[in-house]
RNA sequence: CGGGGUGUAGCGCAGUCGGGUAGCGCGCAGCGUUUGGGACGCUGAGGUCGGAGGUUCAAGUCCUCUCACCCCGACCA
């Protein structure tokens, strides 16, 4: 390809709408432009990066045993109301009406869809295990698009579904696709990291997500220094401290007035956090429940959602928590009526807590669980930190923050029995199909492979997904030797199917310089009249400082040798 | 949805307080001189000042409404 006819300009300045190294870079590439919060185009070189990612994709998927077909974007809305995910996808979910009055949504994820499908198709055990995947658009109206090509509303994935007769099968199903995963990322040469995860409004058994480390990454991970125990914070465990506090005591009023903060309460009584409870209230679908924990420890909101199976969870408002009768700032599972009491594991951790006495500016001393209240469930709902303990070793644990480029999960059977989707097993019995999902998200792939490898001149793609394999860059095209020798090696190398960018512009050596940075090209190769008077060429590795001078009968076993 | 911010040429921005001929840098076009890490000179093109309504002799600037985009939070397979 010649620069002079590429489509999409490089540009000097940072793009004032972008702050991520990524979105910043892709669009100083002229790869990508912005249509609308969360949608972009993608120009030619980033196309062809894309493509690079899919065929690498698509290879894997097909090695493991998988078959491609294509579903619609456009889906019945009534088949998202039968799986009742329309109401677990609420905004998120993008729905239009037809001429004729029905509704349509465009798809977010392709289960319902496939679930039905392979319904009509199968019948039989002997039609198991089976591998289904599409690269294909989605569509999500996320509350808030980010960083560029990380967070959007329309992207292209690859999700593949897998169907099995029995729980082993399903266990298969997830390990081949854990390794074919592995083997897309070490492809990519992007180190991705397996950690678990919650499976979120669709349940199931397991789930784990694959995650790059970034700075500006949206997810945090909890890890074990020691172990490999790795979890989002989202599912994260740890074991929680013993906090002490000696035999019960008797309860006992204090005044606390005008204190309403742990924080506040905590040093007006000389304890630590850690020997308080705290209470904290939610909304939970319309309706309020009273969450109690350890003053030092935070609610995990995701934990407490699939706790409480809801679909919405908000924080309840000082109103809403008044107008139940309660006393705002000193409200206390002790003797409350009415009102659902969800308890953390970590009030088991200690005695004697201090906790508020549902009565304006008091608390009290030597609360005991269970002697002086009861949970109507008790259930790790903490957020883990990074200093706790491994839950699995007991070692510290660390965070850090990470890309999530894929995530897959054991769906099990909600799908196929809501969609009807059952099999017959080799005694005659209808059983439902069991399922799993598996998906990865292209462009956010790419984005972060970008996160991953760059300076402060620009990208440094890895080869395999590079849009270019080499930088062909003349210096002084004027100079007819340099012009001619330049052609010559461009026509060269096409013809053995090496992939070129050719600078052919009457640009400066140092725009051409720059902008061969900036792409990350991982190959350079300048002609220039110095390198002729040699009979050479100077080849560069964008990733490396030196350039070494190749004589031009060589270029071509150089630059097979350095991809 | 809550909080904060920004909309002026393809990109980055000034001008808005205090109303009076719409500017700068980059990029773009032409010519010339240059050129191994974003060269220089001259000439030139390019703007519904996000949109609508209002105030005024006069609005980029003041008022009302509205839209888009960005950041934080909520939210998010």
């Amino acid at each position: 390809m010649r620069m002079s006819r590429l489509f999409g300009k490089t540009q000097r300045e940072v793009p004032a709408e972008a702050d991520t190294v990524s979105h910043q870079l892709l669009i100083r590439a002229g790869m990508i432009h912005q249509e609308a919060t969360g949608v972009y185009s993608y120009l030619p070189l980033a196309w062809r990066v894309l493509r690079k990612i899919e065929s690498i994709i698509r290879d894997e998927m097909n090695k493991a045993g998988g078959q491609e077909l294509s579903m619609p974007v456009l889906q019945p809305l009534e088949l998202w109301q039968e799986t009742g995910r329309d109401q677990a996808f609420g905004k998120g979910l993008f729905v239009l009406t037809d001429r004729r009055d029905r509704k349509l949504a465009l798809g977010p994820t392709h289960e319902e869809i496939i679930t039905q499908l392979v319904g009509h198709n199968v019948q039989s055990y002997r039609d198991l295990p089976l591998l289904l995947y599409q690269i294909q658009t989605k569509f999500r109206d996320e509350p808030r698009p980010r960083a560029g090509l990380i967070r959007v509303r329309e992207f292209t994935m690859k999700d593949l579904y897998s169907f099995d007769a029995d729980e082993a099968g399903l266990d298969r199903s997830y390990q081949l696709m854990i390794e074919a995963y592995q083997n897309i990322y070490a492809r990519c040469e992007l180190p991705a990291l397996l950690v678990e995860a919650d499976s979120g409004a669709i349940g199931g058994k397991d789930s784990h997500e694959f995650m790059v480390i970034a700075e500006s990454g949206e997810d945090e991970i909890i890890g074990c220094d020691k172990c490999h125990y790795a979890a989002n914070v989202e599912k994260a465990q740890s074991t929680k401290s013993k906090v002490g506090g000696g035999d019960p005591l008797p309860p006992e009023e204090v005044s606390t007035p005008g204190l309403g903060t742990i924080e506040e309460v905590a040093s007006f009584l000389k304890v630590p956090a850690s020997q308080t409870l705290k209470a904290v209230f939610y909304m939970a679908d319309g309706e309020l429940v009273f969450v109690s924990i350890r003053g030092d420890i935070e609610v995990n909101e995701v934990k407490l959602k699939n706790l409480l199976r809801c679909v919405e969870l908000r924080l309840a408002s000082e109103e809403e928590v008044i107008k139940a009768g309660i006393a705002a700032g000193a409200a206390s599972p002790i003797g409350i009526k009415g009102i659902k009491i969800i308890a953390d594991d970590s009030i088991t951790t200690g005695t004697n807590f201090v906790a508020g006495a549902n009565k304006p500016d008091t608390h009290l001393r030597n609360v005991n669980y269970p002697r002086d209240f009861k949970a109507d469930i008790m259930a790790d709902i903490a957020n883990a930190h990074a200093g706790d303990s491994c839950p699995s070793c007991g070692a510290k644990l660390s965070s850090t923050h990470g890309i999530e480029v894929g995530h897959i999960f054991k769906l099990g059977t909600f799908l196929s029995e809501k969609l009807n989707a059952p099999y017959i097993d080799a005694k005659g019995e209808a059983r439902p199909i069991i399922m799993g999902c598996y998906g990865i998200g292209l462009g956010r792939l790419l984005a972060a492979a970008i996160e991953q490898n760059h300076d402060d001149k620009g990208i440094i793609w890895p080869v395999p997904i590079a849009p270019y394999q080499v930088y062909l860059c003349p210096l002084y095209r004027e100079n007819s030797k340099v012009a001619e020798v330049a052609e010559k090696v461009y026509a060269e190398l096409e013809a053995k199917e090496f992939e070129v960018l050719f600078d052919d512009r009457e640009e400066s050596p140092g725009v051409k310089f720059n902008d061969a940075d900036l792409l990350g090209i991982p190959l350079r190769v300048t002609i220039s009249p110095r390198t002729l008077e040699k009979n050479s060429v100077e080849i560069k590795q964008r990733a490396e400082k030196e350039a070494q001078l190749v004589p031009l009968a060589e270029v071509k076993t150089r630059l097979r040798e350095l991809l």
